[in-house]
DNA sequence: TTCCGTCTTTGCGGGCGGACAAAGAACCGG
DNA sequence: CCGGTTCTTTGTCCGCCCGCAAAGACGGAA
């Protein structure tokens, strides 16, 4: 829906930001091309393989982008935080979307269709070189997980997963460092390459040794240290 | 080196066209900024950490990327063809390289500095639009990587990263279709996150069902729909 | 040819982690 | 408060694949 007829948190058209050095009139021009969408949680931005119509910078809330196996199997690719932008293909060239957008809290995304975002990008080129830099990060990051998942056993790739999470959506708490919204064993499974099962199993032994604390879709990392010595090195014996 | 001190094969010039549409004036201008390199077997484009002052179009030959883990391990990230770019990372904001560039064959390529493929894309936004498929291609591609990794067992992973290679480096010859460069045991581990070992005798078990042909790094694929079958089905019998 | 280094094959044992199963715990709706 | 659903824990078993080891094959150099 237009902008105009919603009642909005100003804040949350900050999200415009994320095109980088764009002066007062090219923010204010890029939001009156921008649609407004809300996402209850659960509900799914794109569907993997529809056709790349649109392209999203999200506000607030919280995304996961999946995908899903022929048999039927799901991987999460990536989550998605506020001042991010997912459905980058549609302005790469893309067809079709790669996966799947599925809010997992209740969020607020900017949207911009294929034609409009082509056409900005034509007048402010930091809008495509802004593009490009997510891109590369995103690819340098994918490859990095790539790397994880071929010579790193399951307790590492758990352990560098969370340390992910922690990093993008880690809220500080008394005693320790919160995920900052709900994570299932199930999900964590999907973004490690393993089962719900050695995830639960990982997870009980480390808040045993009083690493993390559990509950349900629910994580807290009590000794932030344990973990990155979990993940970067391993050392068999104390 | 300048172009111009060297005899050059013109043909090889054409890898410039990967930048999509330029006029004439534009692949003139394109080519008289480029230098020159030539890399022999085993010698390496750039290192991974290395700052990343340049960008790269095959000419001719053969390029694998690989990282390394802290560990000491390698992966390998692609092969890269002719006409295909490489040390992207350079007009895309990152820093130093994720990677090392390696020639597999005796290659010639096509360099600019990151301040000269800048200027060029600021004349030539096409450059920078192609620059952003390309990488929205690899993107994809990585991320299908991701998740074979994470959800196929090590005999498809291998019939995919085969086919793979296939599409990408085969060549028809009698009774099958070869690949084009020189490829270890060793090498397709490192491509798909197992071991040379098990590599050698998932393969030999496909030569003793005349789905390939093996020779000292050398690999020629005799039917590839069983390949196909392999690496998309699993049909337990027959 | 012979030597030598690199690449490849093959055997064997053990362990990580997946598959199956079932019970327990937390949340939600009525 | 209660039943149903979803999420989580825990146990047991077993198979895939890695690690180790050693021999074999191939190609290049002298």
């Amino acid at each position: 829906m237009p902008l105009q007829e919603k009642q909005l948190d100003p804040a949350l058209l900050d999200a415009v930001d994320v095109f980088g050095g764009l002066d007062p009139s090219g923010k204010d021009e890029a939001l009156a091309a921008a649609h407004w969408r809300k996402l209850e949680t659960g509900e799914r931005a794109f569907e993997q393989d529809q056709e790349a119509d649109a392209f999203y910078v999200l506000s607030a809330g919280r995304l996961k982008v999946t995908q899903v196996t022929p048999e039927g199997q799901e991987i999460i690719i990536r989550y998605i935080g506020p001042k991010e932008m997912f459905g980058c293909v549609a302005v790469c060239g893309g067809l079709t979307y790669p996966g799947t957008a599925t809010a997992v809290t209740d969020s607020w995304a900017l949207g911009w269709t294929r034609a409009t975002i082509g056409a900005l990008a034509q007048t402010y080129p930091g809008i495509a070189l802004n593009a490009m830099r997510t891109m590369g990060g995103r690819l340098q990051d994918t490859q990095s997980r790539l790397r994880e998942m071929q010579t790193e056993r399951v307790e590492r790739r758990i352990a560098h997963g969370i340390a992910r999470l922690v990093a993008q959506a880690g809220r500080r708490v008394e005693g320790g460092i919160l995920i900052d919204f709900p994570v299932s064993r199930q999900d964590i499974a999907e973004l490690t390459g393993t089962t719900l099962h050695t995830v639960s199993r990982t997870l009980s032994a480390w808040q045993e040794r009083g690493v993390v604390e559990l509950g349900r879709q629910k994580l807290t990392v009590r000794d932030p240290h344990a973990l990155v010595v979990i993940a970067e090195d391993l050392p068999l014996k104390e």
